[in-house]
DNA sequence: GACTAAGCGAGACGGTACGTCGCGTCTTAAA
DNA sequence: TTTAAGACGCGACGTACCGTCTCGCTTAGTC
């Protein structure tokens, strides 16, 4: 399953416009400066005349669509999760679990959806609004796809019934970006079924 | 057991010389205005001239002592960490799994300090220099409170041998600071007690 | 004969660009501002941001013309002395040379000149580029005053010939600005008269 | 002749304390530092405590002293006058006024004095106290030594009688100065010479 | 096919805060 | 008592970006 939709400018303030709208070619071309730009310094480092700058696009033009760089750095991140799908693994629910974490991991530490995360997050917890788009869009996207996972687990047997997913995303989840964002411990590539096998009796008991 | 000690400019770069600095008057009330600051507008707003201002400080003391409003910041957090003791708690373990999280859960949300994390996140996992103050002096700290709690557990027969306590931390807190920072999913008083509960098979199996 | 032109921000660098470009508001109302506050406190106190203030315009605007306020004050007096027309006197050399000397000595102790001479002259005498404009536009200016009126006394029999212009504008300027800068000796209503009449023999024999 | 004294701080206020109270090694070791830091850089980039650093000696020591860098400038300017002795040179009048002006200009270009007298020339110009001392010390002596000049060439017959040796010192040294702050003009070998035997004929017709 | 109106580039502008410099004052400790 | 050392309040510096605002100049879309 995909993340469907847009992200321009007005999304990230009005959810949906019922069909997605033709992105321009300013639209492209910015989103495109941003994330390069992002890439290479950093949210921290983001500036919206740098990113007109590289656009070759008039400071005017980003403005016009989004109220500010968070507003941008948000649409970039969103545009880069229409990319990515979800997909629902047939194999058993722990290799499914593990997957699912170590998707993430990757993602986090391999592109440039990590740059933005870091810089985003702050936004994110002090910002109502950013917040509520970014949930609406992104947060429960993933309970969602837990969720899906949750059922096909029961209905196998492998889990037990009565999982909240909101709070097994948690589970999954928290522990990614506590140490991604704080504590600075190493995902490394066993870190994914660590995690899940010790989770496991949690979920299946 | 305390976080013992200060949050001097220093400190904030070199962990620490020894013998606890005597803190100045202007550091006392550099940090008191820039906590009351905080308080009130958040960390987005806080501004250096701001925090001189409301202190009758020269922005230039500031300077001296702490090279960004981020490093400002973070010398409020640990110095209010100071006086967070953790008590070791004399009961069975899951009620102080459970008060370990409440209390963690009722920190971010009550004081002063929410509203500091939530601004410093980004920049600790941005800045790889505050990134080791922030885990020296605060990620390394739950960790040790963790293994003592589990410790006792394990000595009473209440927890499984074997656990990782780091792994366990990100499982305790990394869904409060996902929750806090990104979901913002609500967490009631009854928070604490459902994720203790989830959780407790996969530490007592 | 007039000083031709401008004081806007190029024309410190860069002398005239065939067709004078048209000064803007703001450089009119910044202008203005930097001579009221020259003619109350004089250059030594004066401070960019005392300018924006008075001016109503933001420092920025300030920078993007005027490089220092050292440019500014030379702007200033470049456009004080648009409006300095050199009559040429058609009386007989003796009163030309006599008025030239006067209106020199009025102009620098009862007009904001003053000041801001007194000002730039440690400026001008340190700051190569800025010499270079000074030199370019009131020195070579004062000289060519001279040397016409010298060629009119030499016409008229009033002079004998082979006097060097240059030579002759320090007998008559040197005077004027040592006073004014350094001995500080009065220059009084007799004072153009009698430094005339001392040099005049250097001039006619 | 020479410049008699001092130039400690007080001076600059007090004019003279009867006798040559004796330099201490402390000003010795600014005055120093200070002259060689003029050398180095300049008066515009003198600071107070660039020449603490440079004397190894604490700010507050110079602040004893010298109430200001401009101050300090000119006590070093003082300093190096006293041992400027102005050799009445015995030969005839027109040699003694060519190697006047000469020693002048030689003073200016090629010590550091030059670069004093062109960061001082504007303290001078707006501080009276300091224009106060400079004229005390500097300026008197020049007119003193163009007096003696003055009477021996009229006792000579070589000059005319009724010269007013004020306007002769500013005929003589106007120019040099006026070449050496504004106009830029050049002083070469020549002149010297070029300028005397153009005002001869002012000094004895 | 010409005409208009929208969208755009360019960039000037007022503004906030930055982080730095050097000032001149003041306090502390050692000589 | 004088000093070196240096912290401090202060004022201004010059810079970076912000977000707003004209300005023409394309460039479709409509008549």
């Amino acid at each position: 399953m995909n993340i469907s939709s847009a992200g321009d400018g007005e999304t990230s303030t009005s959810p949906e416009s019922g069909h997605a709208r033709r992105r321009s070619r300013s639209d492209r071309v910015v989103l495109d400066a941003t994330r390069e730009l992002l890439g290479e310094s950093g949210f921290g480092s983001l500036t919206v005349e740098g990113v007109a700058a590289r656009a070759g696009v008039a400071k005017t033009t980003i403005y016009r669509r989004y109220r500010s760089k968070t507003d941008l750095a948000l649409a970039v991140l969103l545009d880069m999760l229409e990319d990515v799908s979800t997909q629902p693994y047939v194999e058993d629910t722990t290799t499914e679990l593990i997957a699912l974490v170590n998707k993430t991991v990757k993602l986090m530490s391999t592109t440039v959806l990590g740059r933005i995360m870091k810089g985003l997050v702050s936004e994110v917890a002090a910002d109502p609004e950013l917040a509520h788009v970014y949930r609406e869009r992104v947060v429960s996207q993933r309970v969602a796809d837990v969720t899906v996972l949750l059922e096909r687990g029961i209905a196998r047997g492998e889990l037990r019934a009565g999982l909240d997913p909101e709070m097994v995303t948690d589970l999954l989840l928290g522990p990614i970006y506590y140490r991604f964002f704080l504590s600075g411990a190493p995902m490394d590539d066993d870190f994914g079924k660590r995690l899940v096998v010790t989770l496991l009796p949690a979920f299946t008991a």
